[in-house]
DNA sequence: CGTAGACTTGACGGCACTCAAACAAGGTGG
DNA sequence: CCACCTTGTTTGAGTGCCGTCAAGTCTACG
């Protein structure tokens, strides 16, 4: 009930980046702001058929969602960085039908469903933006689904580190052209549905094109417009533009 | 702003099957509706970049989402049925980052985002129901991001059959094991992520295990549940579950 | 120092793609 | 009424992208 307003401060980076918000609204998600948490990499933040009753904002750290199919196979269908809700739908679908994971040490604030839905009486307009990030999230798996369905895998990689830099540059976290992430070859194979041998043969192909460095987690892209032509990547979907909604 | 209350009828459907929609709720929403239109199978409904200042939902016929490739590839992100609003997303993302075309004739209700936005304001509950609505529609996306990443082409085919059964099912148009809908082997290649060629195999596959009739518009699935187990088929992703939001 | 997790490499195989052609059905115009 | 065209479906042959299997390397960590 009393975050620090840092912690949100990725989250309003975010909602800035596409409309402007008041004092008033910034108060108002502040004293709807409950308990802080901490889970460690490849634990479980939401579990698949779970009844909720809050929505999980991550702080820091990287989250993913996930379906299993019963023969083992996964398919990662969100990656979500900080200043991302990972269940802000789990509002109106209260019952989970896939899980949530940190890809690595996690930090959240959680948000009483009770005190969001408030919110939606008292502030039709915040109510729009909390909406929009869920839309954004929904425009972000579409574009995954293109990758997915008509992309080679060498433009499916290079898609997603396109997407996951101007993520990381709205909340402030890119340094030039470099970023930080606790990515995994497995992860990549489960978010673009391929194999994590074939990921790695892909890595290597933009390493030898010099289109990316990548050791540990941290990721550099040295020429992110021919990165970009590579994948076909067109930024719109993130709809990076401040205005009213 | 007279639109009959028949037609707007698969969209009550739709949303009683989810919630319970007061009286003056429905009130709202028929004073809401704007302009009626119809389109002809293969015409556009909402270009891509297009700005936009009204929603539009369908009334009969079905309409496809799509993304195009600059060397023609395509994926269909989205198949809009009877009572579904095509692009619901456009009151808050403003700019459509993909195209609306009609997959058939179809006849859709437009609504003004001046009136859905005022909606915002004097119905919080309603504006949560039509909020659940894309999400649904993200819901839907997921579980298609699934299938391309990691289902088998024929899991693919069988799961999207299953899908479209009991959303059609929901808004009163299946009659028995048939359904009536106007798709092409070309449409299920884009959805799917796959080629014609292939498509066409699979459903041959599928007839010869008499799980799948198919001739013209009329589609029966004779043993949905065997289809289902094929598919891995579980529809909680539908959230066909009534109640309060 | 041993083990676990992540990355890398090679050989092989198969699912699905491409190319190409034929067939069916419905619509159109001469 | 019948050529003709268009759209959709079907089939076959050949290919290739990507998966599977298997092993081996490297680093971090207890």
């Amino acid at each position: 009930m009393d975050v620090s307003s840092t912690l949100l401060d990725p989250f309003f980076r975010r909602l800035s980046a596409r409309d402007e918000i008041s004092p008033e609204e910034r108060a108002a998600l502040l004293a709807a702001a409950g308990r802080e948490a901490s889970f460690s990499a490849g634990q479980d933040i939401v579990r698949d058929r779970q009844r909720v009753h809050q929505s999980t904002l991550v702080v820091s750290g990287v989250a993913s969602r996930y379906e299993l199919l019963s023969d083992g196979r996964r398919q990662i269908v969100a990656l979500h960085l900080p200043g991302d809700f990972v269940d802000l739908h789990s509002l109106l679908l209260k019952t989970m039908d896939h899980g949530v994971g940190a890809l690595s040490e996690c930090h959240v604030v959680t948000f009483d469903h009770d005190a969001l839905r408030e919110m939606t009486r008292l502030f039709p307009h915040l109510t729009r933006v909390l909406w929009l990030m869920t839309l954004l999230d929904a425009a972000i798996m579409r574009e995954g689904l293109v990758s997915i369905g008509r992309r080679s895998a060498l433009e499916r990689v290079a898609h997603l580190f396109c997407e996951l830099s101007l993520r990381l540059e709205v909340i402030g976290m890119k340094r030039g052209s470099r970023m930080d992430l606790p990515l995994t070859q497995v992860v990549l194979a489960d978010v673009l549905g391929l194999s994590t041998v074939h990921i790695n043969r892909m890595v290597q192909e933009l390493r030898g094109r010099n289109l990316l460095i990548w050791e540990g987690t941290s990721i550099t892209l040295p020429d992110f417009d021919r990165l970009a032509g590579l994948a076909q990547f067109d930024p719109r979907y993130l709809h990076l533009n401040r205005e009213p909604r």
